[in-house]
DNA sequence: GTCTATAGATGGATAGAC
DNA sequence: GTCTATCCATCTATAGAC
């Protein structure tokens, strides 16, 4: 792997388990055993490195989405789909977390609001699906709830997870949160919808 | 107001403005045309000053829940327990945001954990009394999850306020995550909660 | 209690040699 | 591309006069 490539590897490292305002310039290159000016020759600055990662992370929620257009719509694959996004962004936890100070950055740098409509969007379409293949039950207005709660879980779960469960594994921390998704899943199911969901466990 | 009180006031304006980590001692200092030596005389570290508002919004929490016990137990009633809530919460976001520079401080010298367990508590408590009362649905495993859903609600939806409704007013924002509330509760509510639900839009 | 002045530490970023 | 050396800004915290 080239030098960008390691940097960006190893940054994430750091920031995911010191958060990135505890890691500096130095502390990236002291791991990579490399000089703080080659750091600087790669990425000027420190939130060129945050910028590429954040990148990243939004490429591998993308192959998430992309995976789950290929089957056809059901509550086991729009599972499937959560615990993709979630392992993904688990893997980027600690630019999910320690961002207030880079927020403005990103905020001018990092398509924040575009990438949300976007996801908004998708996962709209995604309802739609569910509603025509008669496993989810939802007015217009529910639906538009059932949306706000997606969004809500989506951008949060991490945060949470990070302040209150810092000693449990990745995979029970994601476990529960499929958990709750599931549960709401379950409030607004159809029989067929129920029985699907009934197939997971 | 003392010089004390009138640090705590001040300091809580800025960082709700510009965030924890964008207000120096200095700044503060400066703010109340005061001298940064004697904001040390005050509050020695900067972390003691976080701590005092810490335990100010706990503080405002607790008055709200005791607020609720005063009543009858009704959705109306826990609908207005988080209106104070979340009012209260948002007084003080500017701590609940910028928060993981000093999360290791606040897990040493606040009572994260024991906090939260209080207040899982007495939500567990409300949510058998709101059940008695016949407003609620809730098989065993379903308080569970309720109740899942309540701390994470509670404990995420400033800083995802934070981060996507920049723009929108206090209101509007508590009303949205109220909205969320409400909807929730209408999915697992009896016919007299649903009623009761009704009265309130 | 409040001030001025400054210590002391840290971290991002640059200059210029190799 | 990579290095060493250093600048410069920033921020917390302290010392000591008033």
């Amino acid at each position: 792997m080239n030098t960008k490539g390691k940097i960006l590897e190893k940054s994430l490292e750091l920031f995911n388990h010191q958060g990135v305002h505890n890691v500096g310039v130095r502390d990236i290159a002291r791991a990579l055993e490399i000089s703080p000016g080659n750091m600087s020759y790669h990425f000027p600055k420190k939130e060129d490195v945050i910028l590429a990662l954040m990148e990243k992370m939004s490429e591998g929620n993308n192959i998430c989405f992309d995976a789950y257009a290929l089957n056809e719509p059901s509550l086991q694959s729009f599972i499937a789909l959560y615990e993709g996004l979630f392992t993904n962004q688990y893997a980027y936890r600690g630019l999910l977390i320690g961002n207030t100070e880079f927020e403005e950055v990103l905020r001018k740098r990092y398509a924040y609001t575009k990438t949300y409509e976007k996801r908004v969007t998708q996962l709209n379409n995604i309802l739609i699906g569910l509603r025509s293949k008669g496993v989810l039950q939802l007015s217009e207005p529910d639906q538009e709830m059932f949306l706000s709660f997606l969004a809500f879980l989506g951008r949060s779960w991490i945060h949470e997870s990070f302040i209150y469960q810092q000693d449990t594994s990745a995979k029970e921390i994601i476990q529960h949160y499929i958990k709750l998704l599931k549960w709401q899943l379950s409030l607004i199911a159809t029989e067929k919808g129920k029985l699907q969901l009934a197939q997971l466990a």
